[in-house]
DNA sequence: ATGTTTATGTCGCGT
DNA sequence: ACGCGACGTAAACAT
């Protein structure tokens, strides 16, 4: 265990115990049989049988010691700013393993809504050929107005992005965008929806509400990308 | 491991996997060695050698499905509501482990500005003798007030409880609330912060503000609990 | 080092 | 079931 601890490894412990925390407030757990993770990094975690998150937690930059006490080992991790400290008083150990986990992969989140967003941006004309981006993530009291911008004869044109079909609250959130906008004299204001599809049923609220609407797949975002993401490396190499 | 599942064990499992999350969003991880935890509630936990937060997760009320593809272990987590779905692929095995956790211990967590609060409503004459509370929690627009009530003279008295000695924004804050109240007519208003001590150098910003300071320990407000924990005891006993 | 915003937040509570 | 606020939120990002 506490090569585990000084080796930096990942120590996996099942045991019966109690847990104390105190710091930002305070908290008590009488004894029982819980997994008790303690991370490389100094963070430690203890799990109960259910629930998603654990019962007692350190976050990352702990300083972990144990040390045994009348027969029994008292493992604490003491977080120095805030000041806040973890204390478990083991009993009985199930099962006690120490691991080095080799892991090197790359995390990669797809957020789609975002990554439709940077598509258009980065490519305007797969909404419309002459459409020019003034701003994105434009504020207006309601919200943040997905992309902003005018077409090839100056009307303004106010995207929302849906990564799922497109129903009324689309149109609802767009609507309420539009009382806060307004196209130069003599132009007119464009709101456009912009999701894969439209939602079943949706269709005839969008035609009432003078929404334009243009599917763009998320497949298709992703394909834009990543064709900008290669003429990014091609224009890096010519400069080396 | 399926027997495990089954069962609504806790199943313990260090392996090398790749992992996809598809629903809200959806992310990928390639390849590598990671801890991964399933609960009898149906959640799953797929932790990497450092950080307090999983990785990639469910939250309970999952189906965990187990099959074998191509010489490779496929664990699937899926939510009903709102759909969505974690994919192990599981390569190489380190630890697999199965567990009945005894576990009857109830959590307790004090969360000490809510017991000085406890301890005031249980016996208001510790603010001060012939104070009456009407309300606490008390809904205003910029949040709530901690404990709303009169004085011997029909003052109103509207309290808020800092557990740290008190400093400016708890000055602010009961700023903000007093816009939103005021006292019966020919009456005063009476702002009040309960906490264990004044902020080093907020003495003179509570002086000018017009706001009342009484000094509450948790210690003090912990017995106070205590004695009517005993009272309730009593009354309870004879009861019976 | 400190404050602000995000999150696959999760979780509990009131309607 | 859905919406809303709290959380020992944690973590990333900007200042």
């Amino acid at each position: 265990m506490v090569r585990g601890l000084e080796s930096r490894n990942l120590v996996v412990m099942v045991a019966s115990c109690s847990v104390e925390y105190s710091g930002r407030t305070g908290s008590h757990l009488g004894e029982g049989e819980r997994l008790v993770v303690v991370k490389g990094d100094g963070c430690m975690l203890v799990h109960r049988g259910r629930d998603y998150q654990p019962v007692n937690w350190q976050p990352s930059g702990c300083i972990i010691q144990t040390h045994a006490s009348n027969g029994a080992l008292v493992v604490k991790a003491v977080r120095p700013n805030p000041l806040e400290s973890l204390t478990l008083v083991v009993r009985e150990v199930q099962f006690l393993g120490r691991f080095l986990l080799q892991d090197e992969a790359e995390f990669v989140l797809h957020a789609s809504e975002e990554e439709m967003q940077r598509a258009i941006i980065l490519q305007p004309d797969i909404i419309e050929a002459g459409f020019k981006i003034l701003d994105y993530e434009k504020r207006v009291p309601p919200g943040f107005v997905d992309v902003y911008g005018i077409d090839g004869d100056g009307n303004t044109i106010v995207i929302e992005i849906k990564k799922d079909p497109a129903g009324f609250p689309a149109v609802k959130q767009l609507l309420e965008y539009l009382k806060y906008l307004q196209a130069p004299p003599g132009r007119k204001l464009r709101p456009i929806i912009v999701a894969p599809s439209i939602a079943k049923g949706s269709q005839s609220t969008l035609a009432k509400s003078g929404i334009e609407f243009k599917p763009l797949s998320l497949q298709k975002a992703v394909e834009v990308l990543q064709k900008h993401a290669r003429s990014d490396q091609q224009a890096l190499k010519s400069w080396l």
